[in-house]
Order: structure tokens, then sequence, then C-alpha cells
DNA sequence: TCCTTTTTGTTGTAAAAACAACACTTTTTA
DNA sequence: TAAAAAGTGTTGTTTTTACAACAAAAAGGA
């Protein structure tokens, strides 16, 4: 089957075997296609027929507001899905422009066909939907997670939020993070260089340690 | 059957009848209990065994963070549920404390059975895991809208995206939002007083304009 | 109705963050 | 490997925000 081996590999169809995989792309009206880089994948406001799961390369999802400014909202990778909790909410339109940041392989799924029972009892089709629900409320948990540490108000206490949560993950004071420093300061919603100097203190003052993407925390004060 | 009318008011329960409802409790294994106000109905750490659906009553969310600190998270009304992302994401405990605000009644439905196929092959079963694969989705997606306001750096300009986006909702410049000022500004996470100066400007300044919790975009710019 | 509580707007001050500009380092890529 | 690009830390300045304290208005309860 076609592009069965990056099937495999996303979240969504782990748990398919090649001719589940096969038939499921019967069920989901799916359709493959390749997108250059810089190339439009879906546009805001179109409407929401599809949804999308990245199998190659990777794309941004950016909207344009009412004022005409441009946000970057996320940073899609392989296996990471678009759409699929506006077609759960039942919205209509897409509500980003979803662009290619490199020559990407794009799976779409019909959004009815996955919400709807599947004509075909495909035995299959319920896990995809529980997986589509996992990563659903990961992606929920880790909005929450972002919330949390946005909603202090210092850019320590952002700071210090984001790394207690991290050093539980890995259950130890040293862990590493996904992010570098301009990528962590616009995940923290704060300015770059601000926040430089705001680590550069912490680390003066023996709070946390840090070099690259590895962090220690030292102490958790404030 | 006991509790019915409360159910069918639920988005979980709506499409179901009195059968059925009476059906899934096995399902799901659930229980029904009252809590008075300031009783605790979950613990942080706990086990999670059960989602928890408000029938009556409202609760509140507070997590204590490694720091002693208490937060509150999130306000729960009648129809409001709690941990069902935690359940579809695999934790295996409660990341709060859930507090009863007032005398409630709570339905505790069992994550076991509703995240694995019903034994029973209740007809309605699929149709509450849809149900709440939308609560999940629509609660992810306020998020987002939460997060985009948030992520704006001025005061002004969070208030600016709020608003622009409780507009668009109504569409209308005419809109009611779902806070008195107080709560306006925990949701964005900004001093009280200092959100009122500001919104005090932007309404000099021929804005916005504003009553209660009646407001009116005039013109759309910062 | 009156009293109490909550909500709201205002002000001044202190603290913090954004911003801009720069040098230096690391990484990428041609 | 050299050149270009991206990332990082530092500084000083300006702007914005948080904080605290208060009075007035509105809402809720007895």
């Amino acid at each position: 089957m076609e592009h069965f081996l990056e099937l495999k590999t996303t979240k969504i169809f782990k748990d398919a075997n090649e001719f589940e995989c096969q038939a499921m792309m019967f069920c989901f009206k799916t359709r493959f296609k390749t997108f250059d880089k810089n190339e439009i994948i879906v546009s805001q406001g179109d409407e929401l027929e599809y949804v999308i799961l990245i199998l190659k390369g990777a794309a941004i999802a950016q909207n344009i507001d009412s004022l005409g400014e441009i946000s970057i909202l996320s940073q899609l990778k392989c296996g990471d899905t678009y759409g699929v909790e506006s077609a759960f909410a039942g919205e209509k339109f897409y509500k980003d422009n979803l662009i290619a940041t490199e020559k990407s392989l794009v799976l779409f799924l019909n959004t009815h066909r996955l919400l709807n029972p599947c004509p075909n009892k495909c035995k299959r089709h319920d896990f995809v939907l529980k997986n589509l629900m996992q990563t659903v409320a990961e992606s929920s948990m880790k909005l929450l997670d972002k919330l949390y540490h946005m909603s202090k108000k210092s850019t320590r206490e952002k700071l210090m939020s984001y790394f207690i949560s991290m050093s539980k993950k890995s259950n130890s004071t040293y862990f590493e993070i996904p992010f570098n420093k301009t990528e962590l300061a616009n995940y923290l919603s704060v300015d770059r260089s601000a926040m430089s100097t705001e680590l550069s203190k912490m680390k003066a003052e023996g709070l946390i340690d840090f070099d690259k993407k590895q962090y220690h925390i030292i102490k958790k004060e404030l």
C-alpha cells in the first residue's frame, strides 16, 4: 500500500496493519498530496471538508486577524494533525492558513466520514477515533500547561513555572527543553532580550543553571 | 429514572431518552453523589478513576504547585465535566482539587468503561463518546482563543483582541460578554485596576463604548 | 428599606517589561 | 572551510504594568 510506512509512524494509525489502513483510506475518503515549500495546504475561511495529517515535512498555521496582523499559531511536524478540534467542535471553516514550510506529504481525511458511523463498519475505525480523541486531549492539556505558565505575572515566574513543570515531567532537577532561547521566549510570550536578562539573573542568584537546552533547577524559589 | 431531568440538560446525554440513560448508567458504572458547599469532590493526586459531571450546583478546580501556591484553574457549572481530557490523554491521577462552591449533585463516570468498547454494545454509547469529543474539542478551542488574546503584549491589545473575537461571534459591533470587569481581568491575566484605566482611555479615545457587560467596538484600532 | 458586600474607576508610585542597538557565538550551507 | 545566517547576552532608555489605597456606585440580603 502506498505510504503505509508513513501512516504507521503516526499516532492516529499506529494500531492498524497495512490491510486495515488500506480499508480505512476508503472509509475516510482520503487523498494524499505533496506540497512544495511555501505552498498553501488549506486557506483560512475555506470550507472545512478535510482534516489534515502531515506525513512528511512540516507546516505552520498562520492566522490573519481583522487588523491585518499575521500570527503564527502552531508549527506542525510529521504525524501532527490540523483541523481535528475544529471538525469535532462543528466548525464549518478553517481558522488558519496552513502553509508547508518544506516539501511535504499530506493526507486529507474527510471530516464527515470521520465524524459519522462508518458505512463499512470497519473494525479499526473506532481505534482511529480513540487515537484522535487522545491527540485532542493531549493537545488540550498542553494548552492548559502553557496557559498556566503564561498567566504568571513576571517573566521570572513564567520561567520558573515552566521549568518546574518540565522538571516534574523528567522526574529530575536536570532536564532538557524542546526550545532554544528564542523559541522559549515566543512560547511564554515575553520579550527575548528581557527573558535573556532574567535568565542570567536567575543563574547569578544560584536558582538555576543552564547550557543550550539543558537546564537544572537548583533552588525552587523566586 | 433518578435524576434523568438533570442528565437530559447536559451536552453529554442530551441525545438519550430515559431508557437509554438508565442503560448507560450501568455501562459507565456511574454513581451520583451530593456535596455540600466547600466539600472536596476529588483531590489532586488521587487516582483518576472517574470522570466528573456536574448535574447541579457548581465547583472550582484548584491546583497547588510545588511552591505551595494555590491557583484556581477553572470554574465548573451545571453540565460541565472534569477530568475528561486527562482520562483520554491517559493520565493516571487528578491534576487538581475539585471543590464544590455550593450544594451540588455530581455524577461519576468510570473512565475505564468510558474509554473501552461497551460490553453491552449499547447503541447510545457512541453518541456519548461523540458528545464528549465535542466538548473536549470545544474547550480546546476556547483555550486557543484565550491563549491568542493573552499572547498580545499590551493590555490594550489583549482587550481589543478579545473584543474583536466576541464581536465576530455575535456578528455585530454590539455584543455582551460573560464577564464582569474583575472576571475579565482574571481571564486576560492582567491587573484589574490597570485594565480599568485602559478601558477608560479607550472609551475616551472613542475606540469602544461599554456599560456593564455590554460592549460596542467603534473603531478597530490600537 | 437600609445595611453590607461587591464591583468599579481613579490616582500616584515603584517595579518590570518592551524596545532598540550592538557585539559575540554558534550553526548552517554553499 | 569560509561566508552567511541564526541565535544569544548585555546595556540603556522608554513605556507599560503592577501594586496599593481609596471613594463612589451598584448589587444583594436581612
